[in-house]
DNA sequence: GTATGGATCTTCT
DNA sequence: GAAGATCCATACA
């Protein structure tokens, strides 16, 4: 997904950052099996899942897999393309690269909230392909602010952009 | 530049 | 009652 276009209404921007989620590792909330949370996480993919972290945030995710299996992909950071000047309200900042560098953040700045969870990806929060071309470099680390199945390196970041949440993982060059 | 603590609420024990 | 897929301001080097 990294290079992919995120928007919801006039703001939208480039995936430069993911993290996978799987029901087989812990550090899931599908792990727990199916309750009224996560539920959205185990319908049919290509659905958004939001919800509130550490009682403040609101974090977005595309549920991914065939229904009936826990999974999906956490957008940690965009890279701003357009409604820049929108996102600069939201979120009372300036530079671009604090603007949608890490989860929290992104959604403050497209404007989503708790009550998109379990609307599809096509309205009203659209992902559209990567463009044609050469495909963005990506390095796989791991992820970040878990305590369980720390090891996987699920943690996917553009090597090339400035936009990603926290240091990258050190890649090819 | 890295390190620490507070804000705030849903979920499960 | 405790923990959590975070962010921000502040402190210190």
């Amino acid at each position: 997904m990294v290079g992919c276009f995120v928007r919801h209404g006039d703001a939208g921007g480039r995936i430069v950052e993911t993290e996978a989620y799987h029901q087989e590792e812990p550090a899931c909330h599908a792990f727990v099996g199916l309750t009224p949370r996560t539920r959205v996480l185990f319908g049919p993919p290509g659905i958004a899942y939001v919800y509130r972290s550490y009682g403040i945030h609101a974090l977005l995710n595309a549920v991914c897999e065939r229904e009936g299996v826990g999974a999906a992909v956490l957008i940690r950071a965009l890279e701003p393309i357009d409604g820049i000047d929108l996102m600069r309200e939201r979120r009372g900042l300036e530079r671009i690269e604090d603007l949608c560098s890490g989860p929290g953040k992104l959604t403050q700045a497209l404007g989503i909230g708790l009550e998109l969870n379990d609307t599809p990806l096509g309205d009203p929060i659209e992902i559209l392909p990567r463009p044609a071309g050469e495909p963005p470099r990506v390095v796989a680390g791991t992820r970040i602010g878990i305590t369980k199945a720390v090891e996987l390196p699920w943690r996917f970041c553009d090597v090339d952009s400035r936009c990603v949440s926290r240091p990258r993982p050190l890649g090819p060059g």
